[in-house]
Parts: structure tokens; C-alpha cells; sequence
DNA sequence: AGAAAGCTTGACGTTAACGTAAGTCACGAC
DNA sequence: GTCGTGACTTACGTTAACGTCAAGCTTTCT
């Protein structure tokens, strides 16, 4: 089983993100693939970063909160303060998400209102109205 | 009442912008204030205009997007063909909308589960865990 | 062996919506 | 007249997350 190492492109295909976006992250330091000569080998842990790292794109982390996340982990994510950071990151991270979600709930109702005045949607656009 | 006529400076206090961004927003064709010598003065037209686009904004519209919509207005907005297209572009937006808020609350649910299972956040953030 | 494939590094390009700095102009105040 | 103030134009800078060449090195197929 070389299961545990895999090519880029296997890499690829598993996760599906593109080279580019591979090399990319190894740039930021967000994972450290090793090398077979010139070509990447990328462990488990890679991959277990990778995944944290999409999956933290779905929360909308910021690939630099990600890196300083997973850093906090490195360094001892047995550490009591480390993990209380990452965990008081995240609910900051939430409560963005939650306003977000809130204001972007209001314009969905603004705007279906308009939409439902059917052709009154007009006044919505009507520049010096009234 | 000079009420009619605005500077740019108390456009920007009305509508808490800055006057690049009137400025911006005029050389991207969104608004078009008459000129007393070289300075600015917006019209209500203007005002009407600006309220849109900033609304627009809040809806995500881009504000390419809201100038074709504005322009759409413009060309005859009692035409009922281009009428018809601002309302399918709206429809597709809220549509739109409506997809990012279920994915926003989709993730939501998925950090706050992590995060309700306390110190068990850290699993979400264990690279090669198991 | 020669060519096609695949990987690599490097570096510039892209998009949106302005920010920011530099140098001019014009006008009322003194 | 000239100083301060505000407005103006022009143009480059910014941010995020890659995309898109370009050009060279290997490995692989035939």
C-alpha cells in the first residue's frame, strides 16, 4: 500500500483542487508535502491538513486563519490556551457567519417583496420616483 | 432651495460614501452629475440613482449589474420588454441569494455542531486524527 | 533514442471596488 | 496677492486566491 503517499495528481482527483492551487498552499505553508527527487509526495498528514483547509474555506476562514489555526495545533494542540484561541477564533468566525446570514436574509425578503408587487418591482428601479 | 443641487461632500454625508466613490461610480457610467466649471453637482436624479445602487449593493448586485439595470430603467421602463428582463435578473439573483444563504447556514450548522461538542473542536481541527 | 507526458519553478495576469498619493486649479478670506 | 481649503485629474497600489503562460527537467512509451 503507497497508500500513504500520493502523487499530485492523485491528490488532485481525490480532493479536486487544481496543481496550481496545491503548490499554491505549500507557498502559504499550509502543507508540506516531501519530495521524491523533484516531485511532491504528500503524506496523510497532508492530507488531513488539506481537508481542514477546504473545509475551513466552506466556513469562510481565510486561508491565512486556517495557516495560523493549524499552526496552533502544531504546537501543541494539547495546549489548554492553544486550543481556547482556536476555539474562541471560531465562535468569532460563527457569529460572523450568523450576521452574515442574517443581513443577507433581510435582502432576500426586501427583494422578494419587490418581486412580489409584480410589476410594481418597477418602483424598486424607478430612479427620481414619485 | 438649493435643495435640488448637491456637492459632493454632502452627497458623501448623506449617503455616508466617500467621493472616490462618487467618482468611481460616475466613471463607471453609474451616475453623471452636471458640472458648475470643473465641480460637481448632483442632481435628484443623481440621489435617486445612488440610493439604488447602494440598495443594490446590499442585494449583491455588482455594480456593472446595476448599471445595466439602471439603464434598462433609462431606455424606457414603461417598456414592458425591458421591464421583463429587470425582473428575470432580479428572480436569478434572489435565486441566487437564496442558494448562499443555505450553504451559509449549512456551514453554520456544521461549525456550531463542532463547536457544541466543546473541547471536542479540537477533532475539527486534528490534521490526522482518528 | 526520440518524442510525448507529466512535473517543476518563476513570474506576470485577473477581478472588484475603491484607497492613496501627487500635482493642479479655483475661490473666498485677509 | 497669497494663503488655506476643497475639489479635480491621473495613475499606481491593494487584497485573495488562484489562472495562465513560459521554459526546462524527467520519466515513459514505442
Amino acid at each position: 500500500m503507497d497508500n500513504d503517499l500520493m502523487t499530485i495528481r492523485e491528490m488532485c482527483e481525490a480532493f479536486d483542487v487544481t496543481p496550481r492551487t496545491l503548490r499554491f498552499y505549500e507557498a502559504k505553508e499550509l502543507i508540506s508535502p516531501i519530495r521524491d527527487g523533484q516531485k511532491r509526495l504528500y503524506t496523510r498528514r497532508d492530507r488531513g491538513r488539506l481537508k481542514l483547509i477546504l473545509r475551513g474555506k466552506r466556513f469562510g476562514f481565510a486561508l491565512e486563519e486556517m495557516r495560523q489555526l493549524l499552526n496552533l495545533y502544531d504546537r501543541g494542540g494539547a495546549n489548554e490556551e492553544q486550543l481556547k484561541r482556536t476555539i474562541v477564533a471560531a465562535r468569532e468566525r460563527l457569529a460572523q457567519m450568523e450576521r452574515q446570514r442574517d443581513e443577507l436574509n433581510e435582502a432576500i425578503d426586501e427583494l422578494r417583496s419587490q418581486l412580489e408587487n409584480g410589476a410594481e418591482m418597477l418602483a424598486a428601479f424607478r430612479p427620481a420616483a414619485e
